[in-house]
DNA sequence: GAATTTCTGATGTACGTAAATCAAAAATGT
DNA sequence: ACATTTTTGATTTACGTACATCAGAAATTC
């Protein structure tokens, strides 16, 4: 079996109350008295039942989500998996709320973080903008006592305890080997499709996409990135435009979300198979497109992951706890047509 | 607050023991009281506190592992994974032995079942070997009523409960096509290093790729497969053969262990570069010679994840509760020079 | 050595559930 | 109407920890 307080107790020749004293850092101990403690502890092997102690305490989480509005597929999905932590709040102690702001708005985001601060939650898990007002609003979550995680983009600087996310450098590295390689010898323009410059995860994708391409592929030359604003009509008309203006076009790369806009382009100019196209995010419609061949890979983040982690990470901060950052780590996966997921419900 | 057996007792209008029995559906209780004290629990949203019933009934769960020994660094990483089980066992209830048996070898694994069923565990999670007897093994534990999840090599028709591994198949066409786009146009022979056809995961494996490469890459033909029994020296010995005798190789895919031997003949042949090589496993060995370019793709599946699936499935059936196959599914991870994850410790 | 301050022990309640016991009530059979 | 069986209630103990209170012991100060 394993030690209780009462065994550390009676190892110790000391009373139940102190032994509280002790675990729980409470005053009123001597050192000799702590340290006799302390070697029970040791020596016992003790190690707190925390399930036990969460029940004792009554122990719960309020927790705030901020996740950008719109029908971007990604970020419902994402939603989605926020609201299936709410259905297992009774069981992780958790109260989850979600705050949905408008997509790339810096000044709706300030604004939505003011108001997760009112609700003096334990934490709050945030789709960050990257910009200076966002990273305020941020501190003063922070002087609040309030952790604070970014979720899929991050928010550098802004004393974030957490970024929950993929390192989108590496993703955009990725991207680029396998465009090189995918186009192999195949010389010809790339294009890079991106939502918006405004959000930490697209710039640095590029940052990796644009370094690989120029130091290992210099035969593919990248023409000027295509804002889409992740929105699916603006997407299909600038590949539209691009693909008759580029008639040998190699590869697309689309680093943001719209990939419907991309694939309804791709496939009315019927150039869908000559043009490598690699894109982020699994979803319906990039599922569909990697299964016909009109995208040839999807770099994806598990949103479910990111969620979970997220959670974890806001309990652990908001008890003062360490993180095993190694454990956290949010993996890249890449699709191919032949290792899709089952699809689910 | 969320309702507890106190407050359904009071909605229902009967006593606390009642709802008890409902609640672990013991005898004794009439039908119509029964369907009060259901509805009650509907109409309150209760759900049982399961930290707090853990604690009360002091429940526990006996777990072992059956692992392959030998110096298999996949393995030890899977051993290392499960040892690190161990050390949450007092949070999460479990007590794990680990059994150690030689690899690719169905008499030793029917012995440890055996040994394992005799120690009456709530569940018992093995690297199978693909044989009749150890089936039949696996069904006798069944019978005791353990529950028997297989990881990493599956056994089908032996009635497992579950399967903690990646779909093989899909790693294997998931290898055919990096293998096709990789050597682009480039024609050449197509080298398959396995290292047991008794384990199901390499079986799998084989028949994913060649799948593949004979419908979408009919211009680079596949040799023989070589075994090499997951050891390094006898593999080394064999990729240096080969690579003498076909001078236009223009791929491998190692589709078992043993990559300390096959990174070591390439780059003593020095052919490391304009051979296309993607392996299995991202271990020490392998994720170096990533780095170096000696590998173009390597395929993983994460230890760790299957090791904490394994027994939470476990844990599950030894409840008799559902599981929940699509949150279970163990991902087939992909990595590139690019995405290395950040080494740990 | 007395007064004070600082520790320590003893004890009880609580968290939400499980499980057992025994008495009382209700339903059933004859 | 009685005995019998089945169902229900009331109450208690337990799990391992947290937390509070109060009395008493030990150490410290003057």
């Amino acid at each position: 079996m394993r030690p209780t307080v009462h065994d550390i107790a009676a190892k110790a020749g000391v009373s139940l109350a102190t032994v509280d004293r002790v675990l729980n850092n409470r005053p009123g101990v001597r050192n000799v008295t702590r340290d006799k403690v302390e070697r029970a502890i040791v020596t016992l092997g003790y190690v707190r039942d925390v399930a036990a102690a969460n029940l004792a305490k009554g122990r719960n989480y309020p927790l705030v989500f901020i996740l950008p509005a719109g029908d971007n597929s990604f970020m419902r999905g994402l939603e989605s998996e926020v609201r299936a932590a709410m259905a297992r709040s009774a069981s992780e102690r958790t109260q989850i709320t979600i705050l949905p702001v408008p997509a790339f708005d810096a000044q709706a985001l300030v604004q939505a973080l003011s108001e997760a601060r009112q609700r003096r939650p334990a934490g709050v898990a945030v789709v960050a903008v990257d910009a200076p007002e966002v990273a305020e609003a941020v501190m003063r979550l922070r002087d609040d006592g309030i952790a604070v995680v970014t979720l899929v983009s991050d928010l550098p600087g802004s004393g974030r305890d957490h970024f929950a996310g993929v390192d989108n450098l590496a993703a955009g590295r990725t991207a680029g080997t396998l465009m090189g390689r995918f186009t192999g010898g195949r010389a010809g323009p790339i294009a890079v499709l991106a939502g918006s410059m405004l959000v930490r995860d697209h710039r640095d994708r590029l940052e990796g996409f644009t370094t690989v391409m120029a130091e290992e592929f210099p035969a593919c030359p990248l023409l000027p990135v295509i804002e889409g604003q992740d929105d699916p009509a603006l997407v299909e008309k600038l590949v539209r435009a691009l693909v008759e203006r580029e008639r040998d076009l190699a590869g697309i790369y689309s680093l943001g979300a719209g990939n419907r806009g991309l694939v309804a382009a791709l496939e009315k100019t019927g150039k869908s198979k000559t043009i490598c196209t690699i894109a982020h995010e699994l979803t319906p419609h990039s599922r569909a497109a990697l299964r016909s061949g009109t995208i040839d890979a999807v770099l994806n983040q598990d949103a479910g992951h990111e969620v979970r982690s997220a959670i974890r990470v806001l309990k652990a901060k908001a008890d003062g706890l360490a993180v095993i950052e190694a454990q956290e780590r949010i993996r890249i996966d890449i699709f191919l047509k032949d290792n899709l997921p089952i699809e689910q419900a």
